[in-house]
DNA sequence: TAGATTGTTAATCGATTAACAATC
DNA sequence: TAGATTGTTAATCGATTAACAATC
């Protein structure tokens, strides 16, 4: 167990850890090497037996891998699944609510308690049993029950307000999904969730593809005449 | 305008050319330097200066800048964001829907036509003027508008047979927001979108931050003593 | 024992950063 | 002209890959 994990391993645990669930549950083997995991997400084996050993803590067995519950609860004790994180939503619009009914978020190891809109027909209804509230009562649930999570999913034009409403509650991590780029004092970690950085790479890709395909063909049409 | 363009430098691209839009619509400078978009987004100028120069057609003005109006032309000519591509969603699900009727699609060059889902409920139903479609409607859909781009928002247990489905279709990118490791013919674009691994990080993130205000308390502590 | 896989150390690769002459 | 910013070339940094002895 090493410290200062890169982003790229980081990035990586939740993949891994996911699929060693599954495993698990499928009443697999009790060793997993390196390689068995690298042949499933299509990675070189070097690459995860690097991310494996720095968050392991115990060594893994040469030659046979390593012990997979006990690889488990290292990844889940690294990633903090196991202390469950409270968190809001800001921004009850179909984004939101989505996020809000999505059961996903406890399997990664947060609990999404309610969300917050200024929309007063949305007001005390319930998304998914969450209660959507008003600022205020907002603001006393956040401090009450210490929330340091907050995940903004409103326009553009209410985004830096509300991280300024949340900051000023005690929110210390923003999952930020507005594309503003939010002004925060030191001590408050921003995410940004960006569709359009994802999609911009797909684009290209596909272009690229495309690209290759029409030289191809065009190298074709050479070799015929 | 150079060729191979790094991942990182993409990434970057569709939030420099959103800056740029506003900048421009709100009838600012003609030019615009490096330093000004770096300061924007907190990078250091010499990594806007490179990224730019790289999709610029036409070289910068030293001591000015770039051209506002044909750097946001370059850059959409790039990310090919002007010739709009078609896309379907499979899913029509919470996710599904919250992406059908995103609104801010069209804005990067995607035009999404239809959402296909399985549920008799869902289907001849109407989404934000969307359609939702049965998997044969859909496949003709597909094939007769020359659609290439699909969004997989479907639960694990049908990820890849619906992916399946839609690469028979003719589809030759796919967003996958399902979380499966999908297995795809060579000429298929994946794209993953991880909902967890942005999670991972902000998380290790908060928890660095509060391990750091915990040695500062101790320091502190200890001083008193 | 033989084969597989580990941890560790060194080499490679690619992106970011620094330096600097050219020029608006 | 002076200051700012450009393009380009070199140095640094960090992640991935390769190599290899140790060991189950």
């Amino acid at each position: 167990m090493t410290n200062n994990i890169s982003k790229e391993t980081i990035m990586r645990l939740p993949n891994y850890l996911g699929y060693l669930r599954r495993i698990k549950e499928e009443g697999g083997a009790e060793y997993i090497s390196s390689s068995t995991v690298a042949a499933h997400f299509k990675l070189t084996p070097i690459v995860v037996k690097k991310d494996l050993s720095r968050v392991s803590a115990n060594p893994g067995l040469p030659g046979v891998g390593f012990e997979l519950s006990a690889l488990i609860a290292d990844i889940e004790k690294f990633l903090g699944y196991n202390n469950v994180k409270d968190a809001v939503i800001v921004g009850a619009g179909r984004l939101g609510s989505a996020l809000l009914g999505f059961e996903g978020f406890s399997e990664y190891g947060i609990n999404i308690l309610a969300g917050i809109d200024n929309d007063e027909k949305l007001i005390g209804t319930y998304i998914d049993g969450k209660p959507v509230l008003c600022k205020d009562k907002a603001l006393r649930l956040i401090s009450r029950m210490n929330i340091h999570i907050g995940i903004l999913t409103v326009p553009r034009s209410a985004a830096q307000t509300m991280c300024d409403y949340l900051v000023s509650a005690g929110i210390r991590a923003i999952w930020n999904f507005s594309s503003v780029e939010l002004k925060v004092p030191q001590g408050v970690v921003v995410m940004n969730e960006n569709i359009a950085s994802t999609l911009a790479l797909l684009s290209v890709k596909l272009q690229k593809m495309f690209d290759e395909k029409e030289e191809i063909t065009l190298e074709y049409r050479r070799e015929k005449i």
